[in-house]
RNA sequence: GGCCCCAUCGUCUAGAGGCCUAGGACGCCGGCCUCUCACGCCGGUAACACGGGUUCGAAUCCCGUUGGGGCUACCA
């Protein structure tokens, strides 16, 4: 039995079943707790309440696709509920489209998960597995008469399936006997008003007049995403549906289909859509868009997490930046937005760079990593001897990278001698006229770094500021040139952080380097 | 086409009839810090789609228009 059951949070049914067998289990857990004491009548009922609560939740993608910020979305959203209320979070694979379900995209959507961090308790299950399940509940349907085989072609007309509705059982065993493949649907019942509950949308209602007889189970045997969905859910207990708003209209016949089963109807949370910059649907055509692209490439699973979390849902205290802890604590579904929301690439930027800077250095470790070796600068020793160094490059670089492979980028000097100089680096801190000057002057601060005994950074500073100042060079662009002859480039991170770090060895080459330069 | 949903700065959003001269964040622009680039800090830019009601009073409630989205498949 969970602990951090919350009492208060909602209000969805769920099976008979469960709900008794957990307010048993935790009415006498508690008993036996109080001894038998003086068992407060009031936890009595806090027990009850608490179990009808006892969430379960799913994300229930169809592969055939990557797993997108989308689904993520969605995932993140059913898995905080789950994580906050102390109820389940199962997966499940909707695969019941055989022809554009991909055995690489269940690995690809695996992955994206367990990079987010989004841990399922339960599965993952294939719907393609439970067509028996499916296929039983369907009979169930056809036996109590709230399903009819539909033996119309495909092309014979919008309407064509009517005429097999209300069929007599004798003239139903005839077209049974004439071995013609039939689809099944479900016999949408006229005239009648559904109602449901959304958690984000509020009271809805659908006329079922609205509704054609939609196909159940298809002529291959197979059932439709409705069927499925419904049946999947009924069997795995799920209590509370969060899904996309794709879905809102398509809910009507989810609840006419429990309802015909005589079942509970789960409580439904639809999500706004995320779209693209153009407000179309997000898709490929928008540019990275797939979670793994975000691992493979550049950012922090911690602020995709993050960044997703603010899609459609608000904290409502300005604050915007959470842990993932946090997010549990302060998730809530009564703040989710009804309105569609745009994805905005730039912000999620933004987002990633604040977490790398704000990242201890072994947070970032293994992703710069990643990018050393993607660059041939990675050498074993940086995760032995060298590590704390490398530690401190990661440290000094953070705050100035965007993404992960700027590591690479900026910090290439760090990592290697053979960097050239940056052309426009050069042109502005190594021009011709200044160049004699330069040169006495740079090797007279190699001179006194080689004959310093403790290369610190109070020491480089001090000594770097003597030297300009005697040959009467502006301090910064004294700085400016060592910057080149250390960096290769005009932007890195503080000059006498990047001495120190590189050490006096390393400096003494680099300004050797540099003065053969100007020469 | 039919049915349904949605509508606050460019974007994400706060806002549940007076607290709104509409708040925060990203972006953009300026400034400070400073050896560059970042970080950080300070400031600025910019929105209640439109039109009618209801009300003493509306971003908030109602109706219409417009715009966007979804569904309408033997896709999910």
């Amino acid at each position: 039995m969970t602990k951090r059951g919350k009492w208060a949070l909602g209000t969805g049914p769920t099976t008979k079943s469960q709900e008794h067998y957990g307010f048993l289990v935790s009415f006498v857990s508690l008993w036996l707790r109080f001894q038998s004491s003086q068992f407060p009548v009031f936890l009595l009922f806090y027990c009850f309440e608490m179990n009808t609560m006892s969430v379960r939740v799913r994300f229930a993608p169809s592969p055939t696709g990557h797993l997108h910020i989308g689904g993520a979305r969605t995932a993140l959203f059913n898995w905080l509920f789950a994580r906050q209320s102390g109820g389940t979070f199962v997966l499940r694979i909707e695969d019941t489209d055989q022809q554009r379900s991909d055995e690489e995209m269940v690995q690809g959507i695996l992955e994206g998960l367990t990079w987010l961090g989004l841990d399922w308790d339960e599965g993952p299950f294939f719907q393609s597995e439970r067509l028996d399940l499916h296929r039983a509940v369907c009979q169930r349907l056809l036996e109590t008469g709230w399903a009819y085989r539909d033996f119309s072609a495909r092309n014979e007309g919008p309407d064509s399936h009517r005429a097999f509705r209300d069929l007599s059982s004798i003239e139903m065993e005839e077209c049974l006997k004439g071995g013609d493949p039939f689809a099944i649907r479900f016999k949408v019942p006229e005239d009648q008003t559904i109602q449901f509950e959304d958690l984000v949308f509020g009271p809805t209602t659908v006329e079922t007049n609205n509704l054609e007889d939609f196909v159940i189970l298809r002529s291959d045997g197979y059932p439709t995403y409705h069927l499925s969905v419904v049946a999947d859910d009924l069997e795995m207990g799920i209590t509370h549906v969060i899904r996309g708003a794709d879905h809102l209209s398509n809910t009507g016949k989810h609840v006419l289909l429990y309802q015909a089963l005589d079942e509970v109807v789960p409580t439904y949370a639809h999500l706004p859509l995320i779209l693209g910059p153009d407000k179309k649907r997000l898709s490929k055509r928008h540019g990275a868009t797939s979670v793994t692209e975000y691992r493979d490439h550049v950012l922090l699973s911690e602020a995709v997490r993050n960044y997703i979390a603010l899609l459609g849902w608000s904290s409502g205290d300005d604050s915007e930046i959470f842990s993932s802890d946090e997010l549990i604590k302060k998730f809530n579904i009564s703040r989710i937005s009804k309105a569609n929301a745009v994805f905005d690439y730039t912000k999620l930027e933004w987002m990633n760079k604040r977490y790398i800077s704000s990242s201890p250095a072994e947070t970032l470790e293994a992703g710069v990593r990643e990018q050393l070796q993607k660059s041939g600068l990675w050498r074993s020793e940086l995760e032995e001897d060298a590590r704390p160094w490398f530690l401190s490059v990661i440290d000094l670089l953070k705050t100035r990278v965007q993404a992960l492979p700027d590591f690479a980028v900026y910090g290439k000097a760090f990592f290697t001698d053979d960097f050239s100089y940056d052309e426009a680096a050069a042109a502005k801190y190594l021009k011709a006229e200044q160049r004699p000057i330069l040169t006495e002057a740079l090797t007279e601060l190699r001179d006194r770094y080689e004959r310093l005994p403790d290369f610190t950074l109070e020491k480089t500073e001090e000594v770097l500021r003597e030297v300009a100042n005697k040959y009467e060079l502006k301090a910064g662009q004294f700085i400016g040139a060592v910057r080149v002859a250390c960096t290769g480039r005009a932007q890195a991170p503080g000059i006498f952080d990047v001495l120190v770090t590189l050490g006096q060895t390393n400096v003494l080459a680099r300004l050797d380097r540099l003065i053969q330069y100007v020469e």
